[in-house]
DNA sequence: ATGTTGACCGACT
DNA sequence: GAGTCGGCCAACA
């Protein structure tokens, strides 16, 4: 695991438009990481970096953190216009991006 | 060198 | 749906 995979797995994040979330097995194919966890990692080596860290989120639409840290992504989230059902889970199909396809998914108004 | 631990994922009961 | 179970692999101790 290099330095330049990080750079380049921030470089992807960096991209992420609001209202929008990429999972990490997204960014992890996306950026050459070796594995979804490993940007999990580099998200924690991070730390306060310039990141929109909050619009990374798991496989399930779910948030990936405990305690404090999870409702401050929720609450970043929401206030970017990103909804959450009843069980805390995002609507993958309308607010997750990825790079590369541009229309993957379509836009419509929350 | 060896074992454990995850901001994970997919397949499978 | 909900649980379990491996697999994954870099970073630690």
């Amino acid at each position: 695991m290099t330095n330049s995979t990080y750079l380049r797995i921030y470089k992807i994040i960096r991209r992420i438009p609001p209202g929008r979330v990429a999972t990490y097995g997204t960014i992890a194919r996306v950026s050459g990481a070796s594995g979804a966890r490993q940007v999990g990692y580099a998200l924690h080596a991070a730390g306060d970096n310039a990141l929109p860290w909050h619009r990374v989120v798991n496989a399930r639409g779910t948030v990936s953190l405990a305690g404090h840290a999870a409702i401050t992504q929720r609450l970043r989230l929401e206030a970017e216009g990103v909804r959450f059902d009843q069980r805390g889970r995002i609507d993958l199909d309308r607010f997750g991006w990825s790079p590369r396809r541009k229309e993957y998914a379509a836009r419509r108004r929350p």
